[in-house]
RNA sequence: GGUCCCUUCGUCUAUCGGUUAGGACGCCAGGUUUUCAACCUGGAAAGAGGGGUUCGAUUCCCCUAGGGACUGCCA
């Protein structure tokens, strides 16, 4: 026996961002098609004709692309779609699993206020369910799934197990509106069915429709595909996750300096583990996963947590991919972009430029003193250092260290032997060194800075702050 | 209201009937240090509540409480 080849997809509406929670469920799906040596489609929910716009759907493919889920064929669109859905709805009255039903939305509007003043809850029931169509009016109607009235529906899911309804707590869903338009609950049947979906990754906020939808499967005769319904992303205060928290769009998670890589790592650890594994890569995500190690419960977005995920990806980049996510951060950020030059400097300081940085634009803070040239434009803490005192030292260490050795041992080994005949501690002397080479009090080493920028520009800077 | 789902340190989580309930982030204390920080050592910190089942429950079942989803001719 041949085992199917594994099929997810995601499938976002439109909505003008990547939602970071939609950016977690298909984090999932890509990983579990990744895993598989299956694929990882895309569909784009466009059926709300009202909301869509090319640029929203652009948009969350930019998201996905930058958080480097690569998806596999082209992008479908729903409402393309609408021919085929129609078509399936059609085939659906014919074997008898669908019927035409005429009741009006007002008609059904005053049956739901009459049931909230009778104190049932049971859904809406047609009455054209077994009307004899020689009854039928000259009207506009909806067809209608001939849903099961008695037994229960279940379905299995590979996070939350085995879960099932009463089928009469299921009403017979509208597929087709009057206008002749898909409903979603038909339209993302008939698409997961016509693309091979075997997996269908989401929120959990879906986990009712997968009993509704799976009655779809069944009238089609269609195989049901495996679910796996995963709990939502909350905010810091456990509530949904909405505009109030902040970030919720992947881009602005770009603007704020964070790797794709550290968001990959840390949003699969949203909810998902692997032991207690905390920092991996993607590769080794990709290796690990499995629906086992999902967990059933919301999880919350905790930036501390991400900030330390992301300070390790950002020490173990190598030079040339932590260059290349300053650069993307810089222009996610609108920050005019570096010369030539700059970005060959920048990349040469890496090395001392990641240590202690938590996200890009602390890498890119420390990186000023380098991207700098004379005059070396202070910050105001930097002047007050500068004074009149740290001036006069300055200008002696100059001189001691002209002619040193340019490496780092002898730097400072040059520098402690002047702070000793100075009567200062290396800590005070450095201080005033950083000020006039970086301009600002947060830098790298000043060895090392002495190191990058040279001996020339070192004892230029260090002149040019001493008079 | 109804149906369904969820509930371990502040947060993310491990545990898949027997552990001093482990790890990570954060926090606190001490150490170290050329700035921010990083780093080292130590510490505080959890099974929502109540019933069962069992020799033994965080783990299985039920109830309650609290969260969430759904309850559209939206997706």
């Amino acid at each position: 026996m041949s085992t199917p080849q594994v099929v997810t997809r995601f499938a976002p509406s439109p909505t003008g961002y990547l939602h970071i929670g939609g950016a977690r469920t298909a984090l999932f799906n890509w990983l579990y098609a990744r895993a598989k040596g299956g694929k990882f489609l895309l569909r784009i929910e466009d059926t709300d004709r009202e909301r869509y716009t090319p640029a929203a759907a652009q948009a969350i493919l930019d998201g996905l692309a930058w958080l480097g889920l690569e998806w596999d064929e082209e992008p479908t669109s729903q409402f393309a779609g609408a021919e085929r859905h129609r078509a399936v709805a059609n085939e659906m009255l014919a074997n008898g699993s669908a019927y035409k039903c005429f009741s009006t939305k007002e008609e059904i509007e005053e049956y739901r206020e009459q049931a909230r003043e009778d104190g049932h809850q049971n859904p809406f029931s047609s009455p054209w369910r077994d009307a004899d169509p020689a009854d039928h009016p000259d009207a506009p109607f909806v067809i209608r799934l001939r849903a099961p009235r008695e037994g229960g529906v279940a379905i299995k899911d590979m996070v939350q197990k085995k879960v099932s309804w009463a089928a009469s707590s299921f009403d017979d869903l509208i597929m087709l509106r009057s206008d002749g338009t898909p409903t979603y609950m038909l339209a993302v049947v008939v698409d997961d069915h016509d693309m091979g979906v075997t997996h269908v990754i989401r929120g959990d906020d879906h986990l009712i429709n997968a009993g509704r939808q799976s009655l779809i499967y069944k009238a089609m005769g269609w195989d049901i595909p495996v679910f796996a319904h995963i709990p939502l992303i909350h905010g810091e205060d456990g509530k949904k996750l909405s505009k109030r928290h902040g970030a919720t769009g992947v881009e602005e998670y770009a603007a704020m300096g964070y790797m794709p890589e550290a968001m990959r790592n840390y949003l699969a650890r949203l909810g998902w583990s692997h032991g207690n594994d905390e920092l991996f890569s993607t590769e080794q995500a990709i290796e690990w996963f499995d629906f086992n190690g999902m967990g059933k419960s919301p999880s919350r977005l905790d930036f501390k947590k991400l900030d330390n995920v992301s300070a390790h990806h950002i020490k173990i980049a190598s030079d040339q991919a932590l260059t290349d996510a300053v650069l993307g951060y810089m222009s996610a950020a609108n920050i005019p972009m570096l010369s030539d030059s700059q970005i060959d400097d920048l990349k040469r300081a890496m090395p001392y430029l990641r240590e202690r940085s938590k996200k890009l634009p602390d890498v890119l803070e420390k990186a000023a003193f380098i991207l700098s040239q004379r005059p070396i434009e202070k910050d105001e803490k930097s002047v007050e250092i500068l004074d009149s005192v740290s001036k006069r030292i300055l200008n002696g260490l100059t001189t001691a260290i002209q002619d040193a050795s340019w490496n780092h041992e002898s730097l400072m080994q040059a520098s402690k032997t002047f702070a000793e005949s100075e009567n200062l501690k290396l800590g005070e002397l450095a201080q005033p060194i950083r000020a006039a080479l970086s301009g600002k009090t947060v830098s790298p080493s000043v060895f090392d800075m002495m190191l990058l920028l040279g001996r020339d520009e070192t004892i230029a800077r260090l002149e040019e702050s001493s008079t």
